[in-house]
RNA sequence: GCGUAGGUGGCAGAGCGGUCAAUUGCAAUAGACUGUAAAUCUAUCGCCCCAUGGGCUACGGGGGUUCAAAUCCCUCCCUACGCA
């Protein structure tokens, strides 16, 4: 019986890793022998339209596991925020324990589930998005160094730990700051609902770079061009294909002429994803986060270990 | 074969007598991260050392001018374009 009591935290498995590590298809695996469904923790797959580019799991390979949040915000005319996620993540483990499944997140943005999983606090930012990108233009004319200068006088604890040269941070911070004043310092709660299972999937270097480039190169052919085109066509702005970064970005670049062939293309692809897995193994390293400490590593090129996290997991439930 | 423009660090590409181990961009490596996170930002990036300093080898090869050369001269090799 895994139904939430005021007594009995609930489990919660997070399968994370870098970019084509195998998160989707062992999450997929380990649902369907827990009876789970999954949460995804993706930053971009939260966009409908963004299928190839992101590698956004099929419906043939979910095997009639539900997931969710997948597709729930336009590119076009939303922004999706760790905030949102949030909260979005968390009604949706309510809504999986409700029904007896096990929750089960899955997701490469290492940002979205520390946020999750520390449960830090954000409050609602109650502005819409075209106040919020028309203050950010606004502010863009500033130099980093006026913008410290204000947020000193809304929030000097913040001003004191943010990075002074980020600029995008600074103007967040701003704006933030004009919104609600003081930031509340964000410090982990204790978690009293969840108990978290954190299953950290690795591969060699070797084995996850073949990874990347055969998986680019089958998505090329699947069509990831376009699908590109296609949102571009139906109103997504290269620009803000841009701010979507990796595939989204290059391929625009692509479109727009500024790379001019697609080996060239598939040459930076590579490179940036590669970049990319960087900072996620950077982000799990960091030892400030506590929870990084309780991640359980697995290589996932070792038959054996899918075994050894099956029963990892099946010991983990036996807590409840 | 003649003419012209070039040959610079993993790549692209500045520098054109001293302040150059050599601007910058990319790549590479490490790091940061609380509201766009696939984003954004930072550091390192010839070799060696008794390392906020010192030594060595470097700007196609060789030679020369000069107190001093990646920078000037000679010569050889190579590349691109033009003319034969």
């Amino acid at each position: 019986m895994l139904l939430a009591t005021n007594m009995i935290k609930n489990p919660v498995i997070v399968i994370l890793g870098p970019t084509a590590s195998g998160k989707s298809s062992l999450a997929v695996e380990m649902a369907l022998k827990f009876n789970g469904e999954i949460i995804s923790a993706d930053s971009r797959q939260v966009y409908k339209g963004m299928e190839i580019g992101t590698g956004k799991i099929t419906t043939a390979e979910m095997k009639g596991v539900k997931h969710h949040l997948l597709d729930i915000a336009n590119p076009v005319s939303e922004r999706l925020t760790v905030a949102k996620w949030k909260t979005e993540s968390e009604e949706a483990i309510e809504e999986i324990l409700s029904h007896d499944h096990l929750p089960i997140i899955c997701g490469g943005t290492g940002f979205y589930i520390s946020n999750l999983v520390n449960d830090f606090s954000l409050p609602d930012l109650n502005i819409n998005i075209d106040e919020q990108i028309k203050l950010e233009k606004e502010l863009e004319q500033k130099s980093e160094e006026e913008l410290f200068t204000e947020l000193i006088g809304i929030d000097e604890r913040r001003a004191n730990e943010i990075d002074r040269k980020n600029k995008r941070r600074l103007i967040k911070a701003v704006i933030l700051g004009r919104i609600h004043g003081k930031i509340p310092e964000v410090k982990k709660v204790a978690n009293d609902k969840y108990k978290y299972l954190q299953i950290g999937l690795t591969l060699p270097d070797e084995i996850l770079k073949e990874r990347i480039y055969k998986r680019l190169i089958t998505r090329f052919k699947e069509g990831m061009v376009a699908e590109v085109r296609g949102l571009h066509d139906r109103g997504l702005s290269f620009e803000r294909m841009e701010e979507f970064g990796l595939e989204y970005k290059y391929i625009a670049k692509f479109l727009k002429g500024e790379i001019k062939t697609e080996k060239e293309l598939v040459e930076i692809l590579n490179n940036k994803i590669w970049q990319y897995v960087r900072r996620q193994r950077t982000w799990w390293r960091n030892p400030k986060d506590e929870m990084n400490k309780d991640i359980k590593w697995f290589r996932h090129d070792i038959a054996e270990n899918v075994l050894k996290i099956e029963g990892e997991i099946a010991r983990f439930l036996s807590d409840f």
